[in-house]
DNA sequence: TCTATTGTTTAGGTGA
DNA sequence: TCACCTAAACAATAGA
């Protein structure tokens, strides 16, 4: 029946005879359900029974019985002995009965009881109180009357703060008058042959009834065997074992609900839930399970074999292998890593006015999960989906629009602080003559920018203006460090490295608070490096950076910062111990050669300004290593070093990564015996590989810029309207009127966030720019990219004695350039 | 040798 | 057309 992943699993209501049951049977059942001592389970049944005297009662003792409180729900009792089947025939008979008119909700407690066993008393209490009262949980139903989704759950609101998603509805797009909630069944017509049971979670287990936990994982290790359905018990249970007082998603919560990830995006924060922001398979296996029942419980075991494609598939993971080359860690490429993680898809809609204007993305019937958020932990935020089929019960607000820009996290070597704030508190204006107030600059100055280019055959390294518009822009290139390091020790922290996979850090409840980010230039050294400081903090690491404001190809300054390598804490440890060991594409099915670092491959520097621009290979070389090439092995296959394969990318850039026939190679002019894709990397549309779980659906545009994308051309020189800042100071002044209009302007906020090894993120110490990770989401991979948003701070321009001003020059910000 | 796991690649389908 | 999902073939590898 499902015939497509993106078709909603809908089972068609059947008309099924119902066995009898035994009702004494049932009720011995439930008795000894509520017997078992689970927590509330018996005072929620008692208080239910009460408020109904005369459950319903279906096959294997199930009954259904009124909310007491809640209009048009029901609350279902099942015992542990029912099955899926039984479930599906009382919720059958139920809608049959109650047609259109009846109850639209209905909640499932299983009888196994195991659902509170992890309740302290005292949650167990409350959990009583707001389940069988149904104010507390069961409040928090959805109960939109204009969605137009068939699906509706209620939450049962555990004791510590746990949500159980149990419940689905029946009839769809009808919300039924109080009065008709009793109407007889048999009197109304049944709608439910459409509707029924848009029960995914139960609608993904089999007919022959709830097997064994033990069978259904026997069985799953063949990942083409069908799923088999775990018990209620089972999936209680491990729904139960989510983490306390971090708020859930449905689809963290549910069983049922597929997350509206990719497998693409799951796999990056699974990846980057790690502090070395590799995994190995299994352990992404580990996390997705861990984090979304829905692999776990009800997704077919060929899942993983979806994961290993997507990894395969996917240039942006990278397969590392442990020095003894017995362990495969897959990695993100640092030029790919946004590091998405997965409290970063959601924030709570109340926090973020501007999130409510953010559109939903009409080609993903899943929201888009990387401009999220969910409601954090506690705070009673229930969201809905925008608009639509995908259709989680939460409210989900999107963090970014997916618009054709992002923001590009420019590093900045500087011996003085950086301050970020959140764009929108940033009262950025058009010209420096603007009304921004000094006050406002005091604390943070922030600069969004530079269009992002969209330039056929486009090559070089800075960017583009996609327009020639009075837009100021200000073009940064960076040189990001690269390195993988690999060492002995990967093998014997493998173990811990499991063991952290299962950490629930995502669930944090976002920080929507401003921070005033400071970081030394150690700190930014050490942060943006992609070596392992934090692990490896004996590494110190300089890299090269360029910075470029261009104005007709006049590069305004440029700097570099010589990156070295020293083992300040581990001087026995050589270098050469900390090699990345990197596959390559080899002829080996496990293919991938054994790759020298990222840190050690050929620098490619780019001139400072090359009308040919396209600015999405500045978002490449940024993040480049700037090491002189120590390596000529790897010089000399610098085409087959090219990680990105991504097929369509191919196809249309002829990126030299293929190792396969249906991938050229080498069809790619050398650009300067640099690597070919880290210059050369736009598909037809000049777009950058993709790499982004985020698509942007064809000709969505959020921004003013994309009406302008046509302006750009060769011709044209990069950013001609482009006005040239004479210091830092006016350059903070001034912005851009279409930003301070944009979706951005207001987001922005600040949350401490692990930022190493994390491309188009600005890492400062431990904490990042909110704005600048958020940004990072955006997808700019594809033919829609039309922006690239420079979220530049500087702190300390007005704390500093030194910089008064608009006095303050770029010699000063920079001192390179004394 | 067998099996399971892992990794790569191709192919086909679906929905927007 | 594209992104995504799913299935499958095939191979390398590790371990029983
Ligand atoms: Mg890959």
């Amino acid at each position: 029946m499902r015939t497509s992943p993106r078709r909603p699993l809908i089972l068609k209501r059947r008309k099924l005879s119902l066995p009898a049951e035994d009702a004494a049977a049932s009720q011995r059942a439930v008795t000894k359900s509520e017997t078992d001592g689970r927590c509330d389970r018996a005072s929620i049944e008692q208080h239910a029974i009460d408020a109904d005297s005369d459950p319903q009662k279906f096959p294997a003792g199930i009954k259904i019985i009124n909310h007491p409180s809640m209009p048009n729900t029901q609350v279902v009792f099942v015992p542990k002995h029912a099955n899926v089947q039984n479930i599906i025939a009382a919720l059958t008979a139920k809608g049959k009965e109650c047609g259109s008119t009846g109850p639209n909700k209905f909640i499932l407690i299983s009888g196994g009881g195991s659902l509170r066993q992890a309740c302290p008393p005292g949650a167990q209490e409350q959990a009583d109180t707001e389940t069988s009262i149904g104010g507390g949980g069961f409040g928090k139903a959805v109960n939109d009357s204009n969605m137009c989704v068939s699906r509706k759950l209620v939450d049962v609101k555990m004791g510590d703060g746990m949500l159980l998603h149990t419940a689905a509805n029946i009839t769809p797009n009808h919300k039924p008058k109080p009065e008709e909630e009793n109407s007889t069944p048999a009197l109304t017509p049944c709608p439910l042959d459409e509707s029924l049971t848009n029960i995914q979670w139960l609608g993904k287990m089999s007919s022959d009834g709830l097997g064994s936990c033990t069978m259904r994982q026997e069985l799953e290790d063949k990942e083409n065997q069908p799923p088999v359905p775990q018990s209620l018990k089972q999936v209680e249970e491990d729904v139960g074992s989510l983490p306390c007082g971090s708020s859930f998603t449905s689809w963290q919560e549910s069983i049922a609900e597929r997350p509206p990830y990719s497998y693409m995006a799951m796999i990056q924060f699974a990846i980057n839930s790690t502090d070395r922001k590799r995994m190995t398979l299994k352990e992404i296996y580990t996390w997705i399970e861990d984090h979304f029942p829905y692999f776990k419980h009800v997704a077919k075991p060929g899942w993983k074999n979806s994961i290993r494609h997507n990894l395969s598939l996917h240039d942006m993971f990278v397969r590392e292998t442990s020095a003894n080359g017995k362990i495969s860690f897959w990695t993100i490429h640092p030029d790919a890593n946004r590091c998405l993680t997965l409290d970063q898809v959601f924030k709570p809609m109340d926090q973020n006015p501007l999130l409510q204007v953010l559109p939903y993305d009409p080609q993903q019937k899943r929201i888009l999960p990387e401009l999220q958020k969910c409601a954090p932990a506690g705070s009673g935020v229930k969201s809905e989906s925008l608009g639509t089929s995908s259709s989680t019960e939460r409210k989900m607000k999107l963090l970014l629009p997916r618009v054709n820009s992002y923001f590009v996290p420019v590093h900045f070597p500087l011996s003085q602080q950086f301050l970020q704030q959140p764009s929108g508190k940033m009262p950025l204006s058009s010209s420096p003559s603007s009304s921004a107030s000094t006050a406002d600059l005091t604390k943070s100055k922030h600069v969004q920018i530079v269009p992002k280019p969209i330039l056929q055959g486009a090559s070089t390294s800075t960017y583009l203006p996609l327009e020639s518009t009075k837009e100021n822009a200000v073009v940064v290139s960076e040189e990001a460090p690269s390195a993988v390091v690999k060492d002995e020790e990967e093998d014997a922290s493998l173990l811990s490295s499991l063991k952290e996979n299962t950490s629930y850090t995502s669930l944090k409840p976002p920080a929507w608070r401003k921070h005033d980010v400071q970081m030394s230039t150690l700190e930014s050294s050490q942060s943006l490096s992609y070596v392992s400081v934090k692990e490896e903090n004996h590494l110190t690491a300089k890299r090269d950076c360029q910075f470029t404001v261009l104005r007709d190809d006049v590069p305004l300054s440029t700097w570099k910062e010589e990156r070295t390598l020293t083992a300040a804490k581990s001087p026995a440890r050589k270098l050469s111990d900390m090699q990345v060991i990197r596959r390559r594409k080899s002829s080996s099915r496990r293919k991938q050669h054994l790759v020298i670092p990222c840190a050690e491959e050929p620098l490619l520097v780019f001139p400072d300004c090359n009308n040919s621009d396209s600015g999405l290979v500045s978002d490449f070389s940024f993040l480049q290593e700037t090491h002189a090439p120590d390596h000529p092995t790897d010089l000399s296959s610098a085409q087959d070093t090219c990680p990105f394969k991504t097929p369509i990318k191919e196809k249309l850039i002829k990126l030299p990564v293929s190792s396969t026939p249906s991938k050229p190679v080498g069809t790619t002019p050398q650009a300067s015996g640099s690597e070919p894709w880290r210059v050369t990397s736009l598909n037809k549309e000049g777009s950058l590989p993709d790499f982004s779980p985020v698509r942007l659906p064809p000709g969505t545009t959020l921004t003013p810029f994309k009406d302008s994308l046509d302006l750009l051309g060769f011709s044209s020189p990069p950013f001609h309207d482009v006005p040239l800042f004479e210091s830092p100071q006016q350059l903070l002044n001034s912005k851009s009127p279409d930003m301070t209009s944009g979706p951005f302007t207001s987001s922005p906020t600040l949350e401490p966030h692990s930022a190493k090894r994390c491309s188009k993120e600005l890492p400062i110490g431990n904490l990042t720019n909110r704005s600048l990770t958020e940004g990072l989401v955006l997808d700019t991979m594809n033919d829609s990219l039309s922006k690239i948003l420079l979220d530049i701070s500087f702190t300390g321009l007005d704390e500093d004695d030194r910089f008064d001003g608009d006095n303050v020059s770029w010699s000063q910000l920079i001192p390179e350039l004394r």
